[in-house]
DNA sequence: GGCAATGACTTGTAGAGACAAGTCAGAGCT
DNA sequence: AGCTCTGACTTGTCTCTACAAGTCATTGCC
């Protein structure tokens, strides 16, 4: 039993709100019934509201029982992390263009956002990607070792490297992407086709699978004339994002 | 004492980080440390600590001491509409410095993005918004006029837009946010305080109420090294990050 | 030196109890 | 009816305890 129990608790509480037996509007069980159904304490019980309201399943208050809000966050979470699927899905043909790849040790900042010892191996590669054969954005990332390894192998110039990896059983499972602004250095500068200093959006983002293990770390800047995000969001929902 | 003390702890931890007592890369007290230190006990430490990984300030695991990941702050999704909201979130000081308010008709493009006519009146404003009392975000913002009329009678150099309007019923229900990057202006360079062409993280955003009516056009331009926006997803399933 | 085992330390999880603070329906009054 | 007030119920916060599981430096052996 290597699951913890707020973890199958919150698992099955989302069935139930999936399934239909919990409809949006609908009250879930109090705490304290909870509680007794599942014979726990109110610590896993809260711990599993709390992940579900983190996704925008249920709402509520203090006081208040929690409601279901939505039946289904459910994004097309390909779109999120492959490009290659979402400039399809827009009509638009991607390509890339392989610039470097390494296998190496990352820097302090990128070894410790992966949890990385600073002796470990990761595997870098820098790509730039095309939307109808114009330069739009330009990748940096970095995998940990275990996950980057069948990258060294494959033709990077040919497919999706989400494909790639979910191919080889890598679960990427959830991504935290920050977005700022950022002047283009000499290497943008050159493959993205614009001149040093032109301002770039940039995306960090942090991937890692369902047991909290940081796999890929990478950092992108995208042409703002080519290429934007855009994310929808409704009071109480979670929201989704695409690219364009 | 109205704040809870994880509340106040998260707070403390935060303001350390951002003070620069503790860097990036740097450990954290454990959490037995921070008991004693706060005569506490470990609850409200884990609580607390929990809200600074939701927001990407630290990271850690299982037997390893917490270690400080980011210094910047980023934004919780879900306080996307609000600025002063989000800025209290994350413990700062939210302040802003009217610029300019104005009842006319707006560009064809901004007109057209609000399903107005071309003799419709729009409320326009630009404000300056701050985080601890430095330039933060300077706001180009348009509402339709029947939204807009409050404001002109209001102190905006008091309080929350959103705030405002949500107490007089507007239903600000869903927004759609659209992030590139541009360079400064002149307007942008002289409020913001960077230099012209310096990159700034561009933000527009169209609000609309729960019946599809647009409500708001803004264009929002943010210094990069103050603020980041940040979305975290997950694919629908098991596991998911902690809570508030 | 190199290496594996140990043990102190750390975080993750869980149980139980207590009180504060908010919600809500129903009783009872005007 | 409309109103307030009460009281049961619910969630939020905090304390204390205990153990499991992972990390890390040190010890001691080869």
């Amino acid at each position: 039993m290597g699951t913890p129990l707020h973890r199958t608790l919150a698992d099955e509480l989302r069935t139930r709100i999936r399934g239909g037996a919990l409809g949006v509007g609908a009250l879930l069980p109090s705490e304290a019934e909870l509680c007794r159904e599942f014979s726990t304490s109110r610590g896993p019980v809260r711990q599993a509201l709390a992940a579900l309201r983190d996704e925008g399943l249920i709402g509520g208050g203090q006081g208040r029982r929690p409601v279901v809000l939505d039946t289904v966050p459910a994004q097309p979470f390909e779109s999120f992390l492959s490009f290659t699927r979402r400039a399809e899905l827009t009509g638009h043909v991607p390509g890339q263009r392989l610039h470097e790849i390494a296998l190496r040790h990352p820097d302090p900042a990128v070894a410790a956002a992966l949890h990385l010892e600073p002796d470990d191996y990761a595997v870098q590669l820098i790509r730039l990607r095309l939307l109808d054969d114009r330069p739009a954005m330009l990748e940096r990332m970095t995998y940990v070792e275990t996950v980057g390894r069948p990258l060294l192998d494959a033709d990077l110039n040919a497919g999706s490297i989400y494909a790639l990896l979910t191919a080889h059983g890598v679960d990427l499972h959830a991504a935290r992407h920050t977005f700022d602004a950022v002047a283009a250095d000499a290497l943008d500068a050159e493959l993205l086709d614009v001149a040093v200093g032109h301002p770039l959006l940039r995306e960090r983002r942090l991937t890692w699978n369902g047991a909290g293990e940081t796999l890929e770390w990478s950092e992108d800047r995208y042409r703002p004339d080519v290429a934007a995000v855009t994310i929808t969001n409704t009071r109480g929902g979670r929201g989704s994002l695409t690219r364009e």
